[in-house]
Formats: structure tokens, sequence, C-alpha cells
RNA sequence: GGGGUCUUAGCUCAGCUGGGAGAGCAUCUGCCUUACAAGCAGAGGGUCACAGGUUCGAGCCCUGUAGGCCCCACCA
């Protein structure tokens, strides 16, 4: 006996349910078990500030197909959840918070700070996580970590400790980016460069000794100059050679500076003179290295003039940049302002300008690690697919400069560097402050201020969460991960680091591929972002149309690494097939009912069309199994819709009626086996990608069975490859959408049945029909199917439909139209001329022949021939028509 | 400046290692056929950006051109 289907499908009132119903089962739990192998995910973490958006809805849909798949073909399979700190992103967010409650946070200090922070994590921490779980999400959850929590922690302290102990973490004062509004520094990757548009202003630096001589500077940045400390030419430069070690007056100030010649100048840009301002320009910071020159650091943490700035000291940097622009025209050394668009580096968060500003910090020496990552993928222990994105990582790490880890920031890791108050010694311990300094004995050690970068934490993702440092048996059993599913948009931040950290600390490549994937945009291309208001919400689409439409949706129509827009539209689609699935099983099952259908078939009972569909499905299984190993998910999804809508749905179910309305008992319960052991398959085959309809109906079908989460991956098998009756039942399918095509192109009134003639000389053809003579007529509309060898007893007045080997005749005098049909065979007659032409064309080329595969040719033959004879029964039949 | 990528039906996009141009949506025609009108059966619509080349054969490989997008980069 069968449960039944509701109605209508309805994935509001399934999803939570079957959701639950994993839940209270553990489905989604994985552990160590030496008699699985195992096959592991780490979820990217999601910002615990986060909200759930497209975005984290394709990645989480791409890596729970891969999770559900191997699950189901009896791997141990976890995936790893968690969430991310997000350092920066959430002290601006809880920063903000207290703002609007009137609390500044430096007045309640770090400690109350962060118990603010906690507080926010605890709050929103489980939010996006709950989010997650209306995807579908068949993550861990009993796994679940933060980057901030204890083991986490630990591993990220032994991290820096090794490193620093291998002199690879350093601390030194050099050039970084500084964001004004957030008090930071930031790495390389978290400044995003923007066309901004601005000026040159040329500026006359006078010549000591030499008056009413200039050297003319420009300048995207003139409030800089009271920080320069040179002026640099070009070697190279004719104009310029008689100035190198000249001094000049710096304008606005009471100082000098030389006239220094380095290689860096370019030639053709500007005036060929460049004011060099070593504290405040990433490349004028190198130049100033090489000719030992001071670096005058004159703007304070907050980008205002600092008080060696004289009168400007206090003003905010573009106030400065007005004033002494006016001051400049003033004295008359102002010599001409140029509109300029720029690139300005911003920070990606706050699109603040960065102020590059020299400021102890601590870095990594990138050189090694760096080189290892690389090899590695060299080596190929790491793949990308698509694989192009290999080149982006290359060109990535080829170009890779020492890391700036510090941050100035207090929710985040603090960085474990204590310092001695009496001498000064630097000590880099995990656990804790240490009693006492090894160099002086001294008791008062203090913890550097500064917190880690966040991607710090995140880098150590993979194997932090399965318990590294200690030797975890979990550790153990599934690290290194098998794939990464991550946006093209991380690959700097945190893919590369977080390859360069697990060969470094566990000798392995933390995961063998890496699945990227686009943007999900709105309908029009652009971004989805929060100031455009054009942000779809993931769980808006779920309430509407269900979490299997939107994985659906997401995962087909679009290639791996490419962007893709979205589409009410598509959704819909996508809730379209599903209740196309649904009402196909509701089909089965009403036919089910009362009856106690057989779990296998017997071989002997299986008509052309069972053999047909189990071979069908067989052959579906390879290729769908054969595409997800590949990654190529949308492929896959796409076949099996393809196969359950135009297959199973559209031709095997409407076979199949024939025999549930008037067949004998036991070619129903043979037919509703076969059904039933099709759509079991194909529902496997989609668990995947929708698992809650699948499961749904999944259960329904065979109540004995308690989820399809678990059942096993259907594999090709010998036992159900029919290649023969396969080819017979295309053949069928062929006849009747000829012969559609007929009543179609005549108008023949839908309703009207005639009989149908299949005449074909080659027996096995006519056996084939034969065998499937009730759904043939059936699918045909016709009264009765008449098999014979040759025309013997149809009048002309029959219209006809040519298939390859057999003719299909349907005398229907009052609607013949001669005119017509002769029209219809003309043009039957013309694509069969352009057919046998071209197959001549390759067959009568000596080339063809000798070089291309022996299957080719064969392949081309036997078309050839299909067509001849087809050709022949049409001009037959054009003859008869009196043409 | 370097690298990547794209240009295929009205729209959005697939097209695996080169071998008879595809899907969804939209449009049009005919069907309320007893699982499904969220459906069924059909139709129209494309010199696969352009120009060369390799090949027996190119949407696919190579070169160039035009246009779009992305990433990296210190052009003051």
């Amino acid at each position: 006996m069968s449960k039944e289907l509701a109605k209508t499908y309805d994935p509001k009132g399934l999803e939570d349910r079957l959701y639950q119903k994993w839940m209270d089962h553990g489905y989604f739990h994985a552990k160590v078990n030496p008699d699985k192998k195992p096959f592991s995910i780490v979820m990217p973490p999601p910002n615990v500030t986060g909200q759930l958006h497209m975005g984290h809805a394709l990645d989480n849909t791409m890596q729970d197909i891969l999770i559900r798949f191997k699950r189901m073909q009896g791997y141990e399979a976890l995936w790893q959840p968690g969430t991310d700190h997000a350092a920066i992103a959430t002290e601006v967010k809880v920063t903000n918070m207290l703002k609007e409650k009137g609390v500044d946070k430096h007045e309640i200090g770090r400690e109350e700070f962060l118990k603010y922070c906690w507080q926010w994590k605890d709050e929103y921490g489980s939010r996006i996580m709950k989010q997650l779980r209306k995807l579908g999400s068949s993550a861990d959850w009993e796994r679940e970590r933060f980057t901030m929590d204890e083991g986490c922690s630990k591993a990220v302290e032994e991290v820096f400790v090794r490193l620093y102990e291998k002199g690879w973490i350093y601390k030194g004062s050099r050039i970084i980016n500084w964001c004004p509004k957030c008090q930071t520094s930031l790495s390389d990757a978290e400044v995003e460069h923007v066309d901004q548009d601005g000026f040159f202003w040329h500026i006359n630096y006078p010549i000591v000794g030499e008056p009413g001589n200039y050297v003319e500077i420009a300048t995207t940045r003139p409030e800089t100059l009271l920080g320069d400390t040179a002026v640099a030419v070009n070697p190279e430069d004719e104009r310029y050679r008689h100035l190198i070690g000249k001094m000049l007056k710096l304008p606005l100030t009471d100082r000098e500076i030389p006239v220094i010649a380095d290689e860096y100048v370019d030639k053709k840009f500007g005036t060929g003179c460049v004011k060099i301002t070593p504290a405040h320009d990433p490349n004028d910071f190198e130049v100033g290295k090489r000719h030992g020159l001071e670096e005058i650091n004159i703007l304070n943490d907050d980008a205002t003039m600092n008080d060696r700035c004289g009168k400007y000291a206090g003003m905010d940097r573009y106030e400065a940049r007005r004033v002494m622009v006016e001051d400049l025209e003033k004295q008359g050394l102002l010599v001409k302002v140029v509109p300029h668009t720029h690139a300005v580096g911003t920070h990606d968060r706050c699109h603040t300008t960065v102020e590059p500003m020299i400021k102890p910090q601590w870095f990594v020496r990138m050189k090694e690690m760096g080189q290892a990552a690389l090899d590695a993928y060299h080596r190929g222990e790491l793949s990308f697919v698509p694989e192009n994105y290999g080149k982006t990582y290359e060109h990535w790490l080829d170009n890779i400069k020492d890391w700036c880890i510090s941050r100035q920031l207090w929710w985040g890791h603090r960085i474990p560097a204590y310092y001695c108050q009496d001498c000064g010694e630097i000590v880099v311990r995990k656990g804790g402050a240490p009693d006492t300094c090894p160099k002086c004995g001294g008791h008062h050690l203090k913890q550097d201020e500064d917190t880690l970068d966040t991607w710090f934490s995140s880098a150590l993702w993979p194997f932090s969460t399965l318990g590294w440092p200690d030797h975890t048996p979990e550790l153990e059993y599934f690290y290194p991960t098998d794939v990464l599913v991550t946006g093209y948009d991380i690959i700097f931040f945190w893919v590369i680091r977080m390859v360069f950290s697990g060969i470094e600390q566990t000798g392995k490549v933390p995961f063998h591929h890496v699945l990227i994937h686009g943007l999900v945009r709105d309908s029009q291309g652009r971004k989805m972002s929060k100031s455009l208001g054009n942000g779809i919400d993931p769980l808006e689409v779920i309430d509407k149309y269900g979490a299997d439409a939107l994985r659906l949706t997401l995962m087909t129509g679009n290639a791996p690494g490419n962007d893709m827009r979205f589409y009410w539209e598509r959704v819909e689609a996508s809730r379209n097939f599903a209740n196309k699935v649904w009402n196909a099983s509701r089909f089965i099952l009403m036919n089910m009912e009362g009856r106690e259908v057989p779990k296998t078939v017997d071989p002997e009972k299986l008509t052309a069309p069972d053999r047909w569909i189990l071979d069908k499905v067989n052959q579906l299984a390879a290729d769908v199994t054969d595409n997800m190993d590949r990654y190529e998910l949308g492929i896959a999804v796409q076949k099996v819709y393809d196969f359950i809508w135009e297959e199973f749905c559209d031709w095997y179910i409407e076979m199949s009626k024939p025999v549930l309305y008037s067949g004998t008992e036991e070619e129903k319960l043979c037919k509703l086996a076969v059904l039933r052991l099709v759509l079991s398959d194909a529902l496997k085959l989609l668990h995947p990608f929708m698992p809650f309809l699948t499961e749904e109906i999944y259960c329904t079908l065979n109540p004995d069975e308690e989820t399809v989460m678990t059942a096993s991956w259907p594999v090709f098998r010998k036992d159900r490859s029919f290649p023969e009756d396969a080819a017979g039942v295309e053949l069928i399918k062929e006849a009747v959408t000829a012969i559609r095509n007929v009543r179609t192109s005549l108008q023949v009134p839908p309703g009207k049945k005639a009989n149908v003639y299949v005449v074909s000389e080659k027996e096995e053809i006519l056996d084939t029909f034969r065998r499937s003579e009730s759904f043939f007529s059936s699918l045909a509309k016709a009264e009765h199917a008449m098999l014979q060898r040759d025309k013997a007893g149809i009048g002309d007045d029959a219209i006809s439909a040519v298939i390859p080997g057999a003719t299909i005749y349907i005398p229907f005098a009052e609607l013949v139209d001669v005119e017509k049909e002769r029209a219809r065979l003309k043009k039957e007659e013309e694509r069969l001329q352009k057919e046998i032409a071209r197959s001549n064309e390759m067959l009568g080329n000596e080339k063809f022949m000798s070089r291309a595969p022996k299957a080719k040719v064969e392949e081309e033959q036997a078309k050839l021939e299909k067509y001849r004879s087809m050709m022949a029964q049409v001009q037959e039949r054009l003859t008869q028509l009196g043409a």
C-alpha cells in the first residue's frame, strides 16, 4: 500500500518538515569510519555579521550537491560548517551600533567593547547558519566552528609562533595601506583601486642659488609636498641631467631638498620631475630607501595634517590641499592645473581613500611559502575548475609580496607577542603572557595591542576545524579535504593563503580541487548590492517557489566560473519542473493504489518500452555520474531534467497508459514495477539537486525505505542495458512523431482516429511494432495498427510518413489533400537530397576515408544507406501521387 | 602596462577531447486528451562578432581586427 502525495506540489509544507526529519535522524553527521572512504568539504565560513545572499545560496548549493552525491555513493561525507569573525566588518558594525546608542568605543575600552562583539556574534552568528538550513544544506551542524573559538584560536597561535621562530613572521616599519576611517592598516588585497577624477598640479620648486630658475614638478597630491625630501629625475634624461645634485627650496617650508637621479622616473610622464615623499607613497618609499632620504610623516592617523605642518596642522588632508594650492598660487609657484583621472586606492569595506603610511607592523615573509604553493600547483596536487583560474593563481603568486598581518583592531586574534617593559625584549609564545622576561628577568610584559588580519585564521580553516594542531582522528581521516567551492573573488584573499598555510603547517595541500563559481547578478547584469537595492533575497525565493526550485535555477544555464543573471522566470521554470515530477509521481502512485507492486521485475515479462526506459535510465546514471565526477553539475542536472521530462514523462508514461488502463493485472503489476524502479533511480539522481522534492516522493514510492539521502547512487548495470530494444523504441517514437507531423500538416481533427498501416520489408522492424502495438496505436491516435510487408490492400488515397526502414500509411480518404501531401513530400525529398549529398561528399573524400576513425566512417555509411532508402520511398510515393 | 575572459535564436545563456547548430523564456498555431494548462502537440526565428589561416571537415584550434567585461599593476 502506498501513501498518498498531496494533490498539488507545495514546497512550503514539505521542506521544513523534511529538514527536521533529516536532523532528527542525524544523516548530516559524519564521523571517522574506517569502513568507508572519506569525502570532505569545508564550508567557506560566512561572516558572523552576514545575511544569506545569492552568493551564499549558489556556493552552498554546489557544496551540498557534491556532499549529497558522495554520501549516496557510500562515502563518509563531511561538510564542515562554521562562521568567520570577519574582524573589520564586525568591528565596524558593532562600533556603529554603539555609536547609535551614544557610546564611544574608546571610552568603554577594549574589554568592554569585546563583550559587545561577542554578544553580537551570539545574536547574529547563528542567523546565517539557520538561513543555510532553509536551502537544504546537509552540513554537519554538530561540528560547527567559529574562527575565534578555542580550537581555531589555538591553531592561530601555533602558526604564528612557528612562523615567527622560523623567521618568516617579522615586525618592521614599512609603508603600509592605512585606512583613516577604520584607523587600521590593510593588506594589499584589501585595497581596491578606483578611478577618480582629479587634477595634476604643476608646481615650481625654486632652485637654490639660481633666482628665477625652477624645477617644475607635477603632482596629484600637493598636500604631501610637506613631506618631500627630494625631487627625482631619470638619470638618462638629457633635459635635467644638469640639475642632479642641486638643491631646491621646498615651497611653503624653509627646507631645502636635493635633486636626485633614479630610474624609477618615467621621462615621458608628467614633467619628468617627481617629488619624492617617502613617508606617503610606496614608490617614493623605495626611492627614499635607495638614496637614504629622510622619511617625514606629515599625517595623523585620521588623515589630518600633523603638528609638523605648521599653519596647516590640524586640517583634513583635502582641506590642506585646497589651502596649500591657494598659497602656492599666491606665491606664483603654481604653474598650471590639468584635469587628470587616476586610480586611487580605497578600502574595500568602507571605500575611504587609503593613505600610505609608515608604521610598525607585523609581516609574513611570502617568498618560500608562495613558491611552495606554486610548486604544488605545478606538480598537479591542486587543480582549478575551470582550469583557467590556475593562471590567475600563478600570476598572483608570481608577484606575491610580504603579507601585512597586523590590524589596529580589537575584534580578532590578538598577536601573541609580548614586550618586556623593562628591557624591550619581544617574546612570542603561545598560551598567554610569560611571567618573566627571558632576557632581563623583569615581570612587566605587555601584549601587543594589534590583532591579526581576519584571513590569517581563515587560512587555517581546512585543518583548524578538524582539530589541528592536535593529531585528532578527524584530521587524520578527513584531511586533506577533497574540494573547495568558492567564488572567484576570493582566490587571493583566501584560497592562496589556505594553500600555502596548509602546505607549510601540515605538509599537504588542503584540498585537491578548487571549484570556482561566478557572481549572481540581477536581471540587468548588475552586481547585487545594498546601495542599488537590487539584491534578491534567497529566502524570499524559497518562500515563493521552494528551495528546490531555487537550487535548480542556480545550477542550470550557466557554466562554472561564469557570472549568471537571476530571473524570476527561471525560478518559475524550475518550479514547473518540480511540479512535473510531482505529478508524474502522483500518477504512478495513483495506479499503485491497492496493489502490491513487486520490488523487482521478471526480465522475461519486460516489454520493449520497458527495456528501452531501463536502458535509458541506466545510461543516464553512467552519464550523470561522469559529469558529477568532473564537477559539471549544470550539465548533470540538465540530463536528469531532460530524461524525466522528455523521455520518462512524455514517452514512457504515455506508452504505459494502454497497459495501466486495459492490461491484465499481471501486466499492470509489471508495468508499475518498472515505473517505480525507473522513477526511483531518477529521483536518486535528482536528489543532490532537489533534495526535498525527491525525498518526499521517494519515501512515498518506497514506503519501506527511510530516506533517499542514504539510498545507493545508481550505477551502470550491464543487466539493464538493452541497446536493441532501445533502438526499436526509438523507431516507434520516430514513427509516432512522423504521424503527428502528418496529422498536423494536414490539419486532421485531434479526435479523429484511423487505421494505421506500418509497411516494412524487414521482419525485425515489423516485430518491434508488433510487440508494442497497443501503445503504438494509442500514441499514434490510431484505431488499429496494421503491420504488413507490402502495400497490398492500401489504396492510393493514403497519406504516408516515412521513417528509416518503413513507411506508415494512413488511408484517410476524406482527409487527403493531394496538393498538401505532395508539397510535404517534396520538402522531405529536398531535405533528404541535402543529407545524401553531404554524406556522399564525406564518403567520397579520400582523406576523410583514410584519416577519420573507423567508427565514424561506418556511422556515416549507415546514415547514407538510411537516407537512400527513405529517399526511394518518398520518390515512389510521389510517383503514386502523380508528381 | 600585464593577464584573463566574452561576442551563438527577440532576451538570458549551454555547446565535453574539431564530424549533421541547442535549452529556458518570449512569439505564433492547435488542444481544458481521465498525472500535470505550473500542461500537451507543433511552428517560426541564427552567414555561431569580423577577416584570414590550419584541416578532408571549424561555433570549437591558430593569427589579426572591432567591441564588452573582469582581475592584477607604483605611473607621480
